[in-house]
RNA sequence: GGCGCGUUCUUCUAACGGUUAGGAAACCGGUUUCUCAAUCCGGAGAUGGCAGUUCGAUUCUGCUACGCGCUACCA
């Protein structure tokens, strides 16, 4: 016994590593759907593996156009390009499972003839009304092992009129016959040893009367005819494994199963339940990789990318919920994550997403940018707002102000002033600052500003501060006003800097319109 | 209701029987500066509860509470 688990332990071994993203497209992928797809993808790199993309549209009245195309663009804005799968090539497709409908009725027809599946001829409209009956009774129907005696079957009928059924092509599903009181005991790769009595556990619906497969069916068979080794996915699936296990066990197909790991949920940042498509909205934050709009109801949901996340921060971020290299590493290029990624050191318990801590990587990510790269990704925001720049200037005040930015769209905010004079000025900064004298300094200041010839900041603030000493002026007292008519308000970077880079002439004018417009 | 999974600062997490329970985000205070932010330094802040095993439990076991997930001819 001993010695047969070790060879079939290091046939395991054997085999090159292949693991699956299967979404469905139903919908734009959610940002917990990207997460199981780079834990996947993760986990195939680190071991040299496959990473696939297989679409499970097996629901045709779920399908949402667009959605399938969505999932691919989202994957590879993250830069988890699939090595096999729809839209990337493979040997073992097709990957869309719609288009491997004809390859999953002999498998059921097996599970039939060897007494694991039945037929069953009970319409959804009499399923229904069991259910309410149960309801009523504060009873819960399941289709089991102690019902499935009393319904419309192959179980309980003649084979004579079962036969005659199929014949008449009366509509029928095609369901497991869970087996009695047994245990099913799987070592999850995440969460350790788990187990299932099959008593608890109903006789699930394989085959669909629309000659689908349901997931179920559909998953086992395709990860079997693609070689996947290891299962990654979320907890939502941890009820059905116990299903799982057992289908390939009377497909006869368990040697080369894959191995299990189940995903923790990713939760609310506020409240109960999981993220779902509404919180994004209600809390100011993308739930979804990239801009989605239902073509059906016309509304829009934020997307990271049009938010301004690099995909870099993205990703960042969504490794390290729920995943931690057991360092003090924060940080991680996608490389280091494939180099130190490890199942083992998936949490198992949810976890709640924090919208301002993808903002803190995102800052991280934007400061590790060079200038000439930021002034690259600004530069189009500039051109829309009809203002040309040139290069180095640009690069000059981009490096002058990206400190202070979380997002490339920051910058305008933090360097509006170096491209337009101020149309107002900020109502606190002008109360508190503005004097009575103040409108005469400046205008000596002014006077100053004008004696100056070398226009460099060093020049500026070398003159500035012998004339500030001579008079015994303080320097905030007059700091701070030339700042508010130079940027309109109280912030930014140094004052001299500012004055260099927009000039003698708009600094000059700046502040004399500063003078003639605030009036106390 | 049944089944399953989970539970360490507000949040993400570390500690896989022996630590003053560590780090990060957020928060607060200070530093710096003409200002704001950043930076840097500091502060506050947690093992759900009850038993048991043990010389010793965040860690192992049981119970309980709470949370989440599943319970469709959806995935």
């Amino acid at each position: 016994m001993l010695s047969l688990c070790r060879i079939l332990i290091s046939k395991i071994m054997e085999r090159k590593v292949r693991v699956r993203f299967a979404p469905s497209p139903t919908g734009p992928l959610h940002m917990g759907g990207v997460r199981t797809a780079l834990f996947n993808y993760l986990f195939a790199k680190k071991h040299g593996g496959d990473f696939l993309l297989r679409i499970e549209d097996t629901d045709q009245n779920r399908f949402v156009p667009g959605a399938e195309e969505y999932i691919i663009e989202s994957l590879k804005w993250c830069g988890l390009v699939p090595d096999e799968g729809v839209g990337f090539g493979g040997e073992l497709g097709p990957y869309r499972q719609s288009e491997r409908k004809p390859m999953y009725k002999k498998y059921a027809d097996l599970l039939i003839e060897n007494g694991f599946a039945y037929y069953a001829f009970d319409t959804a409209e009499e399923l229904d009304e069991f259910r309410k009956e149960a309801e009523a009774k504060k009873e819960v129907f399941s289709y089991d092992l102690h019902t499935r005696n009393n319904l419309k079957n192959s179980l309980t009928l003649s084979s004579e009129e079962v036969q005659a059924r199929l014949a008449s092509g009366e509509h029928y599903v095609i369901r497991f016959k869970m087996p009695e009181n047994r245990d099913i005991v799987e070592e999850d790769l995440i969460r350790g040893r788990v187990s299932f009595n099959t008593n608890q556990l109903d006789d699930k619906v394989l085959f669909k009367s629309d000659g689908m497969p349901t997931y179920h069916l559909a998953n086992v068979v395709d990860d079997h005819l693609m070689n996947i080794t290891h299962v990654i996915r979320g907890e939502e699936w941890l009820p059905s494994m116990p299903l799982h296990i057992l289908l390939y066990e009377s497909l006869g197909i368990s040697e080369t199963r894959p191995r299990f790991s189940h995903l923790p949920l990713i939760l609310k940042p506020e409240g109960k339940g999981k993220l779902s498509k509404r919180d994004g909205d209600k809390m100011g934050f993308p739930v979804f990789p990239l801009l989605w709009k239902d073509s059906v109801t016309g509304e829009s949901y934020r997307g990271y990318r049009e938010d301004g996340y690099f995909p870099e921060a993205f990703v960042n971020m969504l490794a390290l919920l729920g995943w931690n290299s057991g360092t003090e590493q924060e940080f991680f290029s996608m490389d280091e994550l494939i180099e130190s990624f490890d199942l083992s050191r998936v949490v198992k318990s949810g976890a709640r997403f924090d919208p301002e801590k993808a903002k803190w990587f995102n800052r991280h990510y934007l400061q590790q940018k060079s200038a000439a790269e930021l002034a690259g990704l600004f530069l189009p925001i500039l051109t829309e707002k009809g203002i040309t720049a040139e290069q180095q200037q640009l690069e000059h005040i981009v490096g002058m102000i990206k400190e202070r930015c979380e997002f490339v769209k920051d910058i305008w905010t933090q360097a509006h002033f170096f491209f337009q004079a101020p149309e107002s000025y900020d109502e606190k900064t002008m109360k508190s600052k503005w004097k009575p004298d103040t409108a005469e300094k400046l205008q000596a200041i002014s006077e100053l500003l004008e004696t100056v010839t070398e226009w460099k900041a060093e020049a500026i603030k070398e003159t500035f501060s012998a004339f500030m000493t001579a008079k015994e002026w303080g320097f905030g007292a007059v700091m701070v006003p030339i700042r508010l008519a130079l940027v309109g308000g109280s912030s930014g970077p140094d004052l001299f800097e500012i004055c260099e880079l927009i000039g003698k002439t708009e600094t000059i004018g700046r502040i004399k319109k500063a003078c003639d417009t605030i009036q106390l």
